[in-house]
RNA sequence: GCCCCAAUAGCUCAGUCGGUAGAGCGUCUCCAUGGUAAGGAGAAGGUCUACGGUUCGAUUCCGUAUUGGGGCUCCA
């Protein structure tokens, strides 16, 4: 037995500790009974792990990120070990922590059903109650293969590594959730029951909790299936979605935070606020937007046009349907027909609802010569498209059948590309913020190695690429790649903004294009007298208008800013003797361009004014007989703030102010 | 598209162990004319999603479809 010199390092101190050999990582921590794993010269470990000369230890705790990963993993372990305990047969897939909590694969008979979730939850307390240890053992590859015969995709997990396919090595499940199967030995976590009798094991790499017993909350979500290894043509396998938290009350903010999301459901509050419907006369996916839904929207387009002319484009418009050639030109037809709505024949054609308006356009460009004095060439258009989605991915607003997508086109010469995008991704920041929304990332999506999902030559791709992840890194806004992500026809900048409650969404997209150019023959006569090839820079600034709407519903929870809300001021008499005086108030605040109505109905002034709140809108003018002599108002705003006696006129000019501002009350 | 779950009044939901249904909110009518988030009374409103099957009888059980929800996959 020999002295180790090992460095332990903490946010309180750094300290040097001399320890003897064969001293475990927890021996350090005892007196720190927050402390679960320890970082040990980088590499996450368990406690259990034996510390050697010149080791650097960081104590990692619970609530850190890499302690509640160890914790999600860890009851992940303990759930798929209830799973196994209450229904045998049941095979494991995967089960890795994701943000918020964790699932775990299994390969079953019987989907579960809620009951049994409870069941399982009711198993996991008992073997977290028990106190399990999580104790590692290294195994050789033909140990593995023998010890987890009955599980044939673990199996297929080491087999993965046994080949030795390093492109593989790190499978992108879901939600970012990494498996590594390539490196390093393989391990088996026994779990081991204070008698010392062995209660489970399953190959995994680890670190976990010392014991079951430190899982302080956890709670099942739901069930769900998924696909062996995410793709459609495997097995499908039962998943079950769980979290897991350092504390209770950790736990409980958790799901207020599920409850606070599930209470801005922009298809709950469409209903509520009378916005829009889904008919189901319509079919799935078919939106109808009501009168108060229809003043947002026309306010959107409104905005969104004048833009549009701010920043030079053109405007264009083109029909929804197309006879089949033309989608066979754009190439949309080889590489998209899933994404179509089937055809319709007339008169020996067949006719296509248009999926996108990037063709039309085209055609548009090509309907005469065009010179380089005339580029950059922009187009836009609120174009309707019609789009064939799997009817599993239908959602409310936010994934829809048919949506209107503000998409531009700018035809410009090779060399103007770089700065027409710089162009169009600061017009369009600047657009998302004014609708408030200002968190921002960009994702760049590439080709990968499917060739058959992409068309072009790897050059043009590279050029491409090259140029968008230029500008998208110029723009000092964060940069997550998604290879495998880009149109057939290339690559694109995607804006993710996070939403009120840090959820994020796609907006706008810019996407470079030098296929369609060249399918369409489109050119341009070059100074030289030459004829060269236009590239075309596509972007949408809403995407979809829909759902952009929809993102804007979650977001404000339905209480938007004056300048988008339906009704901006709901005028409330206190009795009907007012009427007449408010109905002057409100015709004086239409002249000034102010959307106002005035509660007519029975209702007494309190139930009015809470009919108002609870429709969100932002601005109320109460009149009973003191504002009637003073020619004022009783001022009320949504936050319940109240001013009394505001002359009319400065009632207008306030909301005026606030609306012309685009500003939030 | 695949897996699981669901569908009862405009909304949220009870209920019927198989004998065609209720509440609250909303709507309408009347009373009340009230000063800062729900005044009172009464009424209307449902082929219990659709179509088959089992049954003397189906909203209820079974099947199929449609729509919705949660996921997988996909995407603006």
């Amino acid at each position: 037995m020999s002295d180790l010199r090992v460095t332990v390092v903490s946010a309180a101190d750094r300290a040097e500790r001399t320890v003897t050999t064969g001293t475990k990582a927890w021996e350090l921590f005892a007196d720190e009974p927050d402390v679960i794993a320890a970082r040990i010269d980088g590499e996450l470990r368990d406690l259990s792990h034996e510390l050697v000369e010149d080791s650097k230890v960081e104590p990692v705790t619970i609530e850190s990120a890499d302690g509640r990963e160890i914790l999600r993993h860890s009851t992940a372990h303990v759930m798929a070990q209830a799973v196994q305990e209450l229904f045998p047969g049941a095979k494991l897939g995967i089960g890795p922590p994701i943000t918020d909590g964790f699932y775990y694969d299994f390969d079953v008979v019987t989907p579960f059903v809620p009951e049994d979730l409870e069941k399982i939850e009711t198993r996991m307390r008992k073997i977290i109650k028990e106190g399990q240890k999580f104790s590692r053992r290294a195994v050789s590859d033909g140990d593995a293969i023998e010890e987890l015969e009955d599980e044939p995709y673990k199996l297929e997990l080491i087999g993965l590594k046994g080949s030795g396919r390093a492109s593989d090595a790190t499978h992108e499940i879901a939600e970012g959730a990494d498996v590594e199967v390539g490196a390093g030995e393989l391990t088996i976590y026994d779990n081991v029951k204070r008698d010392g009798s062995l209660a489970w094991k399953d190959l995994c790499r680890g670190p976990h909790l010392p014991t079951t017993k430190r899982i302080p909350a956890f709670k099942l979500m739901r069930s769900a299936a998924a696909y062996w290894r995410g793709d459609e043509k495997n097995q499908q396998l039962q998943r079950i979605y769980g979290t897991a938290w350092e504390s209770k009350e950790a736990l409980e903010a958790y799901q207020h935070r599920i409850e606070e999301a599930e209470r801005r459901d922009h298809r709950k509050i469409g209903r509520d606020l009378d916005l829009y419907s889904f008919p189901d006369e319509l079919g799935s996916g078919l939106a109808v937007f009501h009168p108060k839904g229809g003043v947002i929207r026309r306010v959107m387009e409104d905005y969104v046009r004048q833009r549009h002319i701010e920043e030079g484009f053109d405007f264009v418009a083109t029909p929804h349907i197309s006879k089949q050639a033309l989608f066979e030109t754009s190439g949309h037809l080889p590489y998209y027909a899933d994404g179509m709505f089937p055809p319709m024949q007339m008169e020996g054609s067949d006719y296509y609802l248009k999926a996108m308006n990037c063709p039309m356009h085209n055609l548009i460009y090509r309907a005469r010569g065009r010179s380089y004095r005339e580029l950059p060439l922009r187009l836009f258009e609120l174009g309707a498209v019609y789009r064939n989605e799997l009817s599993g991915v239908v959602h409310g607003l936010t994934r829809v059948r048919g949506l209107t997508m503000d998409d531009s086109h700018s035809y410009v010469t090779a060399d103007q590309a770089p700065a027409e995008i710089k162009h169009l991704l600061e017009f369009l920041l600047g657009l998302l913020k004014d609708f408030g929304l200002d968190d921002f990332y960009l994702e760049l999506s590439t080709r990968d190695a499917d060739s058959s999902k992409f068309v072009g030559s790897d050059e043009d791709w590279a050029t491409a690429t090259a140029i968008l992840e230029q500008v998208a890194t110029e723009s000092g806004l964060d940069l997550v790649a998604d290879p495998g992500g880009a149109a057939y026809y290339g690559p694109k900048i995607s804006v993710q903004a996070r939403d009120a409650i840090g959820r994020t969404w796609q907006m706008s997209t810019v996407q470079y294009d030098f296929n369609q150019p060249a399918r369409f023959g489109l050119e341009y006569q070059a100074a030289d007298g030459t004829r060269q090839q236009p590239v075309m820079i596509h972007s949408a600034k809403f995407g979809s208008v829909e759902r952009f709407l929809g993102v804007l519903v979650e977001h404000y929870a339905g209480a938007f800013p004056p300048w988008l809300a339906p009704v901006q001021v709901q005028g409330i008499p206190i009795a009907e003797r007012h009427h007449d005086y408010l109905h002057q108030v409100a015709a004086t605040m239409r002249a000034a361009g102010v959307r106002v109505e005035v509660d007519e109905s029975d209702d007494r002034m309190q139930k009015k004014i809470r009919n108002a709140q609870l429709q969100k809108v932002p601005f109320m003018v109460i009149a009973g007989d003191r504002d009637v002599e003073d020619d004022a108002v009783s001022f009320r705003y949504r936050n319940g703030d109240q001013d009394n006696g505001v002359p009319v006129a400065e009632a207008i000019a306030r909301i005026v102010e606030v609306v012309e501002k685009k500003a939030q009350v």
